[in-house]
DNA sequence: CCTGGTTTCTACAACGTTGTAAGCAACGTT
DNA sequence: AACGTTGCTTACAACGTTGTAGAAACCAGG
């Protein structure tokens, strides 16, 4: 049922390599031979085989993202721009999902890039820069900060910057005991350590003192993890009159939990996520969050990307920062 | 710096075959042939072509799942679970992303197929059962309520009997003006006109006129469609005790709009939606829902697709059904 | 030491495609 | 009439792998 070069040649009287010359739209072909095997395709629906035309090509024109979760709104939504920025490049996405451990991810950045794929955008979570050195072969661009100035190129956003400017925003409302969620000490916690610096160097920007009982950790970054540091922090007796929260799941998480606790926002306590996923958009109230610029992201990777596939494979590594906007909405402004 | 089968046997002194043997574990190979092998591959860190093994083999291990858009939290749930199942049966999945086109769709139903992938997990938003029909190749399984008893397996859930017993649910607290949103006259909206069904068949049951203006239709089911379809119900000054949104996101984005125009859920509108994305259980209120079970939809899904890949494809296509739950949740029942 | 069977290994061809080099017309120029 | 040029087409080999068939080495039993 599935046709060949060769049954199209036949068909068409010429020979294969004719066809393949049509199939890839070779100049010099009589236009009387193009109509005749063009016909021939029609008549056999053929399509090319893309195993074979990658053997022969040493190309495969799809190029992988690896990413820990697909579930993880930020992700997705990086996800939907990474396809769409290949897709103009003429690339399909093949869409891996770590889970985060650094065994799958370890697989992933090793074995997936076997010879499937041309490049691999990889958002590690717990692989560090030692495992990535001495992957020979595939291309890679990395995203997220759990590495920088590693063995690849890299797209990241400056999250110090970003949670000092965050930060900043809610001292500048007049909030003087602003808690944190979402610390973590593990070595996966690059985010969090990046974050937390950021939020400290606001807090001593504006004189205040850094006080460790208004930091609360979250093992991982989910919603549940966000409530359950937000019940925490309450139940502990610290009553912060705002909270950074590290992502927009965990204060989507928070804000729960300050509902289930009665307490209004922002009139009590004011919150801002990081990310600026969809949800936080509609939630009740909006959510005041970064907004890193996820097309920009994407673009550069995939850029970055193909210009290691096509060009100097031995350059050194690049770092690329995308840029981000502090958006203010009513969790931290009322309506 | 690749290596193929032919430096290992080389370095290792055996045939290419032997390698190749040693590689798939093929049993008749003496021990220390057997090592001398291991270690030449491991010096030269061999990774077989798959390309090439494809090709040979005519099997590429990879299946396609296309979905509308990756960043509909419905969606991205769904990838994961097939993306989890799959790996179980050794197979890689190729994630695509639609736009719900129906010139994309058909893009990707007679396009991707191109030897690329043994087969194809699919939900359509735009196709029909006739552009599926006459599409050779590659095995395919439907997913959603586009298509049904089409050309090709299919796995679905009772959209009909789901959106009775949500809306018997809200019959059942004492709610009389119930409305809907969501529904679509598109054909895009073969979803909609099943739970439309279903909800004029609750109200049926229950000895309530079903009232047009109380059914307010939404171009796509974003947050943002769900939030302005709510506005225009309330300001067209019907005045509905609850509403049934058609899913998850529409459901979020009515919350927002009722939150705005300074109603209680539930006290005066009960709300409720159909997915049960990760979204519901933490928004305030948390909200009331159809959770299908999604994790046996995509398993019944990767497992009908092995057998069309391994099996018989000549078999009449099949329809099966992944049962869902009813999960109230303070949206309609209150703290 | 031979026989017959098993184990271990290998040479070869094939999967479907495309790059290379070369062949063959047809043409206009000398 | 011989020549190079251009346009069109083709045969062949190669990409890296595995199935087939069979050769070589080994072993046990007579």
């Amino acid at each position: 049922m599935r046709h060949r070069l060769k049954d199209v040649a036949e068909r068409a009287g010429v020979s294969v390599k004719t066809v393949s010359n049509v199939v890839n739209g070779y100049v010099h072909v009589r236009p009387d031979t193009r109509a005749r095997v063009e016909e021939a395709i029609a008549e056999l629906n053929y399509r090319p085989n893309l195993s074979a035309r990658n053997l022969r090509k040493g190309r495969t024109g799809v190029i992988a993202l690896a990413v820990p979760e697909l579930d993880i709104p930020y992700f997705a939504e990086l996800a939907r721009h990474v396809v769409t920025a290949a897709a103009e490049l003429g690339w399909t996405v093949l869409i891996d999902q770590t889970g985060g451990g650094r065994e799958q991810e370890r697989v992933v950045a090793s074995g997936i890039t076997e010879h499937l794929i041309d490049g691999l955008i990889f958002s590690p979570l717990a692989l560090t820069a030692e495992d990535l050195t001495g992957l020979d072969g595939t291309p890679m661009v990395l995203l997220g900060e759990r590495v920088d100035h590693g063995p690849a190129d890299h797209v990241g956003i400056d999250n110090v910057g970003a949670a000092r400017e965050l930060t900043a925003h809610l001292v500048g409302l007049g909030r003087r005991r602003i808690a944190a969620i979402g610390s973590q000490r593990t070595p996966e916690g690059a985010s969090a350590r990046l974050r937390l610096a950021g939020y400290a160097a606001a807090l001593a920007d504006a004189g205040i003192d850094y006080d460790e009982a208004l930091v609360a950790p979250a093992p991982a970054w989910h919603r549940a993890d966000g409530a359950a540091a937000m019940r925490a922090l309450l139940a502990s007796g610290v009553r912060p009159d705002a909270v950074f929260c590290f992502n927009d799941t965990l204060a989507l998480g928070a804000l729960r939990a300050l509902h289930e606790a009665g307490l209004r926002v922002p009139e009590d306590v004011a919150v801002a996520g990081f990310d600026d996923i969809e949800d936080g958009r509609f939630s009740v109230p909006t959510l005041s969050t970064i907004a890193p610029d996820k097309e920009r992201i994407a673009r550069l990777a995939v850029e970055l990307l193909a210009g290691r596939i096509d060009g100097d494979r031995s350059a050194p590594p690049r770092e690329l920062s995308a840029p981000w906007r502090l958006t203010p909405r009513e969790s931290t402004l009322g309506r």
